[in-house]
RNA sequence: GGGCGAGUAGCUCAGUUGGGAGAGCAUCCGGCUUACAUCCGGAAGGUCGCAGGUUCGAGUCCUGUCUUGCCCA
């Protein structure tokens, strides 16, 4: 196969998809034998999705991770899937019925759910093929959706179990109202943001004259003032308590309470108490048994309850409480003020605490097990940071509102009869049969209206995928499942909520290994967001830098703190990386012809010994950052191997022999480039599998390569190699240093002992002139300077490059000055140290030794230094 | 108000049980040396936010403090 001369990704990625899909590589049968199953669920995209960084992220480092132990031999299976995604679904079609002039109050229930349907079928699965390009490895045939028939058979079942062992309820209480989505949140999806406002102090006219002047943020809902608090120990008010105030506009009359929840430091230290409308003034209210006066209807405009006011949107009201109250006099003063207040996650509108009926998971006794997983290490966190606040999150947790005024959903598997006795069934045959068993004859029953949370779905995700309540193979095989991956922004949501289902309804944790990622950032620190405009889109990158450089952006930036930042310079890396690559393939091949000689049993020559064990070393490198989930120490160790040692000084070193056809350096440079394939693969699929073809190597696809294990490392090799690297160096350091042409012959004088480290390596030297240019080397332990030398001073030998007429000598004698401080210096700092009777009394043996050593080292070269400064004369 | 990150070279960041400060990009100099200019070679650049403490030894551990970001209330 011919390699073009650059890396051209998009056919290359196209045609290894095809061919991973053609070999069905990725999918595992259940029950295998003889492999040890390895499984990971993917947090399950929206439907209504499109890819963004974060996806890019996860499911890069999801995928390095599947491939990675596929090609360890074990039963790897990625299960795929989408998820519903209720309220951002319904929003989506709703826009578009909108569109078309119509709304889903027109279309029905029915008929609007098929529409929701259509349009999952025509753009739901837009980003399973998003994830292809990014060349996840899922096991496609087992793909699922939240609202399949298992799925949803699944969540009917664990409804009814819960309500069944009273953990679900339902009830009137405050909760979180979206007006715009018409639904009600649980606390989680309610974002709280600090907003400026103003504090408005209304004066209230006590029954036995004058008034109490009262601090509010939101003066409209004083229409549903049904009392007043103050606190107990408030003497300023204390003489009030007992007796009454009247609400202005409306006359009500209002009791002054007392309890102990009135900050009295705040605004005048009485407070308005609202029960339908604040959460604080609910518990109030329910402890004084006072009236609950609900003045909202679902959106947002205020109903009969607000008299006058009655239809006006809730910023309209506002304005004509506050007018009509300053016409009254009895608007006391307004102040700005700054505040949190709740948003809705989803639409962003402000969110109302509203009294509504709905039904809620005790989350208590879940969480205690939840807990008690963490804590005795059946589950653990990566980075382990965020054990804390797992534990704080359910330490302190509150009961999960599930239910949502939605259409597009599970519809909440309950039943009511006419005289609204709650049936909870699994299916609507199963609530007649209960409905006759309880009434003793047929009845009519209604199904509640609402649907259920997303979440209470996808909470069940790691079982429900296998097949859950069903006892399937799937989850004998792959239940728990071995890790997961995702963001932090779902910890709460999604992870811990899994962990509760599964311990609860599994019996079993769902994963052993959470691996939290931190959060793809914009260039200045802000998140990204399509409302801000500041994102970017992953589809884009894969054009511009192609998939595997995306990927290989994403594990190289990860292992920072909680949020990263969008790592541009890291995809023209990983690009240039990939060129990279690509070039030492077409090299190698070049020079294979289309032979593969094999690795030559035993390796004599110096370089052929130093890649080797280089690639060993590599080889144990990458395979602990994986097992560490050390993404981009992985990567790096890759970038490392691939570019400077195999490139850059293997490559080079070994041309000479390659002219020549020497087979050891052909087998070898075959075996690198192979097992340098294997190791990249699950950070660049693409490239690798491309390669891996273009080699002819068995098996038919990189894909199921056993993974490389590291052979054993040569000391010797990589310490005589180092000392080479030194002298290269040297020689390229006086050429750049004195502008000495690459084609101009050097040279070079070798004061060493020809049997000692330096000087036994010149012969390899002679045959490295593409690295050093053009050399006559001489070694002898008796060699001198010849006048307007340049020299390179190493600790057990001295190099003069004669260079008469171009070397300016001043500049020699600085740069050899330079050179003597700085060994001097660390010289220096060794002696202190040996000097220190406690550092040789106490530092480990090893330690001492190893500053010995530098203290010898460091003397030799200063001597040496000194030497050839004394000969300059200077 | 509580909690969690981050502060190391001009920029973005590595630095794995405390033991000679690193990479990439950017900058400067020199090279199209037949795998690669998405390249090669060379150079310059840092009292590791600040102040204390523990230790023979601190970028690394502890305390405090400043700046900054996020989460929860």
């Amino acid at each position: 196969m011919e390699l073009s001369k650059r890396y051209q990704p998009a056919d290359v990625e196209a045609r290894s998809y095809r061919l991973w899909e053609e070999g069905d590589y990725f999918r595992v049968p259940a029950g295998v034998v003889g492999k040890a199953p390895f499984s990971i669920v993917i947090p399950p995209p929206n439907i209504t999705g499109r890819l963004h960084m974060g996806h890019a992220l996860n499911n890069t480092l999801q995928d390095v991770v599947i491939r990675y132990h596929r090609m360890k031999g074990n039963a790897a299976c990625w299960f795929p899937g989408t998820d519903h995604a209720g309220i951002a679904t319904q929003n989506v079609v709703e826009k578009m019925l909108a569109r078309e002039g119509t709304n889903r109050h027109e279309l029905g229930r029915e008929a609007f759910v098929e529409r929701v349907w259509d349009w999952k079928a025509k753009y739901g699965s837009e980003i399973i093929e998003q994830l292809k390009a990014l060349g996840c490895s899922c096991d496609w045939s087992r793909l699922r959706f939240t609202l399949d028939e298992g799925l949803s058979a699944a969540v009917r079942e664990v409804f009814v179990q819960l309500y069944n062992e009273g953990l679900i309820y339902r009830g009137e209480y405050l909760t979180n109202w979206c007006p715009r989505c018409s639904t009600a949140l649980s606390d989680l999806e309610v974002d709280h943001r600090d907003v400026q406002g103003a504090l408005y102090y209304i004066r209230y006219p006590l029954e036995s004259g004058g008034t109490l002047t009262i601090a509010t943020t939101r003066p409209e809902t004083m229409l549903g003032d049904t009392a007043i608090a103050v606190h107990p120990d408030d003497e300023r008010f204390a003489h009030l308590i007992g007796t009454a105030a009247i609400l202005p506009l409306l006359g009500r009359r209002l009791p002054i309470v007392a309890t102990e929840s009135v900050d009295p430091a705040f605004g005048t230290g009485a407070l308005k108490v609202t029960p339908a409308h604040d959460p604080v003034d609910f518990e109030i209210g329910k402890t004084h048994k006072l009236d609950s006066i609900n003045i909202l209807s679902p959106d947002g405009t205020l109903n009969a309850n607000a008299g006058p006011f009655q239809g006006l949107g809730r910023d309209a009201a506002r304005k004509a409480v506050v007018d009509r109250l300053e016409a009254e006099g009895l608007l006391e003063r307004v102040v700005p003020y700054g505040h949190a207040v709740g948003h809705c996650d989803r639409c962003d509108t402000l969110v109302e605490p509203l009294l509504s009926t709905q039904w809620f998971v005790r989350m208590e006794p879940l969480a205690r097990e939840a807990l008690q997983a963490v804590k005795d290490g059946r589950i653990q966190f990566v980075p382990e940071r965020w054990t804390k606040l797992y534990n704080d999150w359910l330490e302190n947790i509150r009961d999960w509102c599930i239910s949502r005024q939605l259409w597009w959903g599970h519809r909440i598997p309950v039943w009511y009869g006419p005289d609204e006795h709650e049936f909870v069934a699994r299916s609507e045959e199963e609530a007649v049969a209960a409905a006759r068993a309880h009434y003793g004859k047929d009845a009519d029953l209604r199904q509640d209206e609402d649907v259920l949370d997303t979440w209470f779905s996808s909470w069940l995700w790691p079982f429900s995928v296998m097949g859950w309540p069903e006892k399937t193979e799937d989850l004998a095989t792959f239940f728990p499942t071995s890790f997961l991956l995702t963001g932090f922004d779902i910890l709460f949501f999604w992870v811990s909520r899994m962990v509760m289902a599964s311990l609860h309804f599994m019996g079993d944790v769902p994963f052993r290994t959470v691996y939290i990622t931190p959060l793809v950032v914009d260039d200045n620190g802000q998140k990204m967001s399509k409302s801000k405009g500041n994102s970017v889109d992953p589809i884009d990158l894969i054009g511009e830098y192609g998939a595997d450089a995306l990927r290989l952006a994403m594990a190289h930036t990860t292992g920072k703190g909680r949020s990263v930042r969008m790592p541009w310079s890291d995809l023209a890396e990983g690009r240039n990386f990939l060129n990279k690559l690509w070039n030492m393939a077409r090299f190698v091949l070049m020079n294979l012809d289309d032979e593969r000689p094999p690795l030559p049993t035993r390796v004599v020559e110096l370089e052929d010994r130093y890649i080797l064990s280089r690639l060993s070393d590599t080889i144990q490198t990458v395979t602990r950052h994986l097992d560490e989930y050390s993404f981009h120490l992985a990567a790096e160790a890759l970038y490392d191997f691939t570019w400077h040692d195999a490139c850059d000084w293997y490559l080079e070193m070994v041309k000479p022999r390659l002219a020549v056809g020497d087979d050891a350096a052909r087998g070898v440079l075959c075996h690198v480039l192979s097992e340098t394939t294997k190791l990249l693969h699950p950070f660049a699929p693409f490239i690798t599998e491309e390669i891996w073809q273009a080699l002819g190597n068995r098996p038919a696809s990189v894909c199921i390569a056993p993974f490389p294990v590291a052979g054993p490392r040569d000391a010797d090799a990589e310490r005589d190699m180092g000392t080479l690297q030194s002298v290269i160096g040297g020689i390229r350091s006086v050429r750049a240093e004195w502008n000495v042409p690459s084609t101009a012959k050097l040279s070079v004088l070798v004061k060493a002992d020809p049997q000692g480290p330096t000087g036994r390596l010149v012969d390899r030297l002679e045959t490295c002139t593409g690295m050093t240019g053009p050399a006559e080397w001489t070694v002898s332990p008796d060699v001198s300077a010849p006048s307007g030398s340049a020299r390179i001073v190493l600790t057990d030998a001295e190099i003069y490059v004669p260079l008469a007429g171009l070397i300016d000598l001043d500049s020699e004698v600085a740069r050899l000055r330079s050179e003597l401080s700085s060994t001097q210096a660390d010289l220096a700092e060794v002696e202190v140290k040996l000097a220190n009777a406690q550092f040789l009394g106490r530092a480990p043996e090893a330690v001492v030794e190893k500053e010995r050593g530098k203290q010898e080292e460091f003397q030799r070269k200063r001597d040496r230094l000194q030497a050839n400064l004394d000969s300059l004369g200077a």
